[in-house]
DNA sequence: TCCTTAATTTGCGCAACAGTTAATTAACAG
DNA sequence: CTGTTAATTAACTGTTGCGCAAATTAAGGA
């Protein structure tokens, strides 16, 4: 079992999080598409994949001498899910009103 | 501005997740009362707690030598918006992913 | 077999992180 | 002013994270 913070700690490198948005926008990719997009070397993003996949953020599939990532769905409903265990407090404050009321116009009594 | 990143990596220390887990279920608290409930020192503690909120997460009130402490529900409304971004990939039970999609909204738990 | 391509692992340097104890700042009471 | 309490900052140490270049593993083609 990876634990909440782990996936968080994935999430926190802007080369890795970039990863998964390329890999979720755009499906399953190869590791030297992810690599040759990127800006830092080859053994670098392999290094994040690894990071990744052992937080239990993508999965690998192997084809020849090719390697497919993509986006594990249950990492994203686990922290959809941490938010929702708290979503009475932050959906029904108005610390900003202007952000609430435009992800939810109809959110409060109009 | 903090990005991201920036909130996925102030989440992703276990005595940090703690911290604001602790400010989400018991609501605003004095520095001292996290201190003592840690099992590290007091000004561990207090960094962490800066890293919070140079993050964003939480914010803090000074009342004489007290300073409390509490969630910002915008820092956890942004996580949540990051899953609702891709809300299409992982939502629904795997395989009927298309399915469900593709269902009107009274589709689900009628 | 030999060579190329795909990807990862290794070795190394450097910066950042997390913990400690000690020192410091700040508010308040006597 | 002096002392107490609350909390942070400073100084130091060990560990972890991220980058590169070089070496290694693995699959496939001539």
């Amino acid at each position: 079992m990876t634990s909440l913070t782990d996936t968080f700690a994935a999430l926190s490198d802007p080369t890795r999080l970039s990863l998964v948005e390329k890999l979720l926008t755009r499906g399953e990719l190869p590791a030297g598409t992810l690599a040759s997009e990127a800006d830092i070397s080859a053994p670098a993003i392999s290094r994040h994949l690894k990071v990744l996949r052992e937080a239990g953020v993508i999965q690998q599939r192997v084809q020849g001498t090719h390697r497919y990532y993509s986006v594990r769905p249950e990492a994203l409903r686990t922290v959809n899910g941490w938010t929702m265990d708290h979503r009475a407090f932050w959906a029904g404050s108005l610390d900003r009103l202007d952000d609430l009321l435009a992800l939810d116009p109809e959110g409060d009594d109009t």
